[in-house]
DNA sequence: GTCATCCAAGTGTCAGACGATTGGCGGCGT
DNA sequence: ACGCCGCCAATCGTCTGACACTTGGATGAC
């Protein structure tokens, strides 16, 4: 009830919406209605409105069919929520490198060992897709696909929070070291890594992904550590 | 360059804002400047603040040394924001009890030994204190409690994305179940497994701390499973 | 020197108008 | 009868102008 009438209204819809009195998919009133309704203005309902929105809980449309609906976030959103979040807290300070590789350590292992058991031809067919050449031209492309793989991986698991949380840690460290020059052979020692885990994603050998990607995320962490002792000087 | 002008300006002033361009705590220039600089009305720009300030980059306040600052995202604003987020994927069955609680093992019985380790003797008080009695009222306090617990011990690892991501988790959980009727003798387990684990922590006992906790969520896991097959019937 | 008062710079809110987009409905020609 | 085209209504998107509210400093009286 306290603070600028934008913010309590939006408070009130966003109440209606987690509680589940306006479902997922359903229209909201039109904003002349909510204006009438809540006694203010179109405009602050405007602004309540575009508050929820951002935090993916409505989707406006416009035209004759268009209208504010209730929208379930997608891990894909809160995913890019928190990278923002992380990339911010990253960047005062607030948390370390090695900070972000022990969260990837504690979620990507078990992850590998999950992705391992429960992984379906098609996931297998998609993370051999993700992985990449390093003899060809290393750039963009090749974070792209550093990222995909871990992605696929992670999405294998069945898990779709596992995703949520664990993108945005590579993807913090990707923008923050992307334009820094990596160790000689890093990016084929990252190819290696990569392929020796399809192969034991495919083998469903479980034990084996597991120990392989704590291996792999302890040459990451090493590459990063240095290239952040670099860039720090 | 596509969209709607507000969702425009606000992604032009995001990307100031992540860029590091705009540093945090600077000001913005005022809706008049913005709107001028952009060649929009100021219902416009005005939209677009309620969106970076629903998502925590921006602040606005009133007054002659009023405006509009960059602020930087604290673990409180991601987490509260994973928190809907979830609840809306756990709402929509995205997201099972069982997917939850995986992950809260993957992320609190290392978290448990971390904080053994590194835990201050203040960080020891506030555990303390976030102990509850089982004897005395059961309800929302107990909750809150329970969650403090947890918290609290997040925060001991010195980590602070593990608090930003675990505890949506454990909110997620527990405002599912707040309601529900839990088993005999539930509380009174929980509250054991918890002066069991203040104990170990205390004593720096690493590997004894990770062992209780993960017998405790062991034991979380069971219950929150049972109440969730009685709601389904 | 202290306190009350006024003032300036902002945001907060409203009302009204018009443009832009979308999808359906009806008319028109064949 | 069928299909195409253009009109139309509903809704969001945007602009303008105005005024109220909040805040902190400046001003002035005592």
């Amino acid at each position: 009830m306290t603070g600028p009438a934008y913010a309590v209204l939006a408070g009130a819809l966003r109440a209606r919406i987690v509680s589940g009195e306006l479902a997922p998919g359903e229209r909201l009133p039109n904003e002349q209605e909510l204006s009438a309704e809540f006694g203010v203005g179109r405009s602050t309902v405007r602004e309540a409105l575009r508050s929820l929105a951002s935090q993916d809980l409505i989707q406006t449309t416009r035209g004759v069919s268009g209208g504010s609906f209730v929208s379930v976030p997608t891990a894909a959103h809160l995913s890019a929520h928190l990278e923002t979040g992380m990339t911010l807290m990253a960047a005062a300070e607030r948390v370390t490198v090695g900070q972000l590789m022990s969260l990837r350590h504690l979620l990507e292992v078990p992850a590998a060992g999950e992705a391992a058991r429960h992984r379906t031809d098609e996931q297998l067919e998609d993370l051999r897709r993700a992985e990449f050449d390093p003899a060809v031209a290393v750039g963009e492309a090749t974070y792209a696909a550093n990222q995909d793989f871990h992605l696929v991986l992670l999405r294998a698991t069945g898990n779709p929070l596992l995703e949520v949380i664990t993108a945005p840690l590579f993807r913090v460290l990707a923008t923050r070291f992307g334009r820094d020059h990596a160790p000689d052979g890093f990016w084929s020692c990252v190819a290696d890594d990569h392929a020796e885990l399809h192969d034991l994603v495919a083998a469903r050998d479980a034990d084996g992904a597991v120990t392989a990607m704590r291996r792999h995320l302890d040459h990451l962490t090493g590459a990063y550590q240095q290239m952040d002792r670099l860039s720090r000087n």
